[in-house]
DNA sequence: GATGAATGAGATTTCATTCAT
DNA sequence: TATGAATGAAATCTCATTCAT
């Protein structure tokens, strides 16, 4: 962990030394209760219905997981930090602050096509009563690395200064996030081009820079 | 009670002096409903729970709504359309197109603090799979006049050309939602001045201007 | 009391001095009851469900009857005893006993026609956990006079001795009381024919005699 | 699939050497709800007595029944089924009319002493309202034969032709069962000779022959 | 007396969790 | 270890009864 290629380690570590050629009942439960759960919300989904989901018998979560709680805290956790390394892990944070702005910014889409129940799933507000203390840290330690992004940009002179790091993150998170649910609703549908002006608009929205 | 008083004096004793002094049964039950929905979702609230929110019996919400579905729904389109008229009720259109801008998002900050569960409770995810056929449809008509607007406001030149009118709605309404939500988690306090700034922002991501 | 006119008597005694044009309360709550129950059985209905259907409101019912329980065996017994006196009132036993026999079964059918719901409330199964003690005993009580008519025939050689008492009413009744029921099911139309055909089968059942 | 022992093996397995050893739960709900209800009426029973009657929990009779409803018609049509299988089943029809009478009649009484509360339940009045159109048809459908029957022995001129094949039917069975009921409502015991005699009565009954 | 909204105990049904196999 | 039937507490909904007007 001490090197530049956290994710290469991560990757090695992974495959270890035997095949796995089943990714350990664990995973298969996490992804399907992920799928259903961005569907249904955490409420709405019983726990036989993630196990058929994860074709596991219903005991089976329970040889895994403590209860429902347990799972939803640590699905939470796994996805709020897989999508944090996604966006960030082996960013090159000293290119042109436009070119990082737009490799996040198509980070961010690529991984709303990949994986667009993440996102429906992050932004559920039903999982809120579930989550523990460890994962309402997480979300604050989360946060974190992105203010000071922000302030230093600010400091920098290429973001905006008249508006606060945290209201300038929330919107510009916002933004993007409701675009993505709007779409996902049917009342909208994102092409290419979209995407690039949804991301010149929120470019111009962190700097203060004038369209053309 | 010879004459003709008979029926004035029904009418004198039911208006009496002022407004609406029994807030009546259902209205009491729907806005215990909301305060309850808001802060734990639909799914996370039993209907007794909403019935001592509301200061009544369980079997009580039932001689006004056919079912916890029945009520969710009629909440939904309350609120939405409360909220709508709220936004855009009596608005003059004809001003400068900033004032009426001000205008509206001073409105959406105003709704936001004298009745934040509304917010909550409207972006809510978990309630879609309770929401009928009718309240969809409503979802779809209240989108209408801002899809309007935003066209006429673009084709005058006014707002930006180079983003497709939802593609604007969904990010302003976004970014703005979103302040809300990362406020009301406790992640930041919006002032006044903070408002008026997001309001800034907001009004140039609308049309391009720059800061200053 | 004394004289002949049992039924003069009484609807001298019921119009009394004041025009009554409408029917008591009570009696109306009755109807109804009687109506509602022997259409989905005593368990099946609500008690507002009578109320509505008396056109009274549903705190009514409770100023006339203890309980719905007290106002289903008030309702088995009246209907009991007025079926009884309808069947057997003012009957001149002295008659031949095949003209008796016809002028009961007569009333038995005129009965079912006027009031089907008669008998399908009296033998509704269902009301049976309901039914009191006394409403047991008038059960009991009713059925002494037919055994004694039975008994009696018996005795003058017009009906048959192979059989006992009890069991020819039983299988007479139920021959009836199914007839009915399998025409109300709507598997059978009664013609005025078949009505003959099964007076005739009856009698032949109580008596042994041949047809032709 | 290249030998055929792959059948034959499941086929050995299945049977193995005892006749149905485990009585299966979904059985045991069935016989406890069939005595519950020939006692107290469909109505009458909620579901957790059922399952105690059935020594199970609650939800166990959700694992195997839709609901209270979807168990009830599912019991009346095996029963309906299992009675009149056991009435017809094996019978060989072309013996003597009368010793076919007397099977069934005989086939009758056996069944109502072996199993009384089928009796109890089938005439139920009060799972009319539960009884879907499965159930409703299977009534029709049973009756078909019966009528047939009748119809034949009527041509044959074995049965007498004045009264209609339906009404025959539904008298002769009217008889029957209500003497099961009276028995069972304690007004009379059925002694091997009433039993004998109230045959005879029936028999006479459909083919109009005389005592004696 | 009459009303019918309100009540809350009880009915039906669901679901997180356990446990015998 | 994995299974999925079984469990019973809790959710949704109904209804006999009460009571303020």
């Amino acid at each position: 962990m001490t090197g530049s290629k956290t994710q290469a380690m991560a990757v090695s570590t992974e495959s270890s030394d035997s095949r796995r050629p089943v990714p350990d009942k664990r995973v298969g439960i996490l992804a399907a209760a992920l799928r259903v759960f961005s569907e249904r919300g955490v409420n709405g989904v019983a726990v036989p219905e993630i196990a058929s989901a994860a074709g596991v018998a219903t005991g089976t979560i329970y040889r895994y997981f403590e209860s429902k709680e347990a799972l939803v805290n640590e699905l939470y956790r796994q996805e709020k930090a897989a999508l944090h390394e996604y966006l960030y892990g082996g960013l090159d944070r000293d290119r042109e602050p436009r070119a990082v702005f737009d490799e996040v910014w198509d980070r961010m889409v690529r991984y709303a096509r990949e994986r667009p129940e993440v996102y429906r799933f992050i932004e559920l507000q039903d999982h809120q009563s579930y989550l523990d203390e460890e994962s309402l840290a997480l979300q604050r330690r989360m946060l974190l690395p992105m203010v000071n992004r922000v302030k230093a940009m600010q400091g920098r002179g290429v973001y905006r200064k008249d508006v606060r790091d945290r209201v300038l993150i929330a919107m510009g998170w916002g933004a993007f996030v409701n675009l993505l649910k709007v779409e996902r609703e049917g009342l909208l549908t994102l092409r290419r081009k979209d995407l690039l002006a949804a991301r010149e608009l929120c470019w111009q929205l962190y700097t203060g820079e004038c369209p053309g």
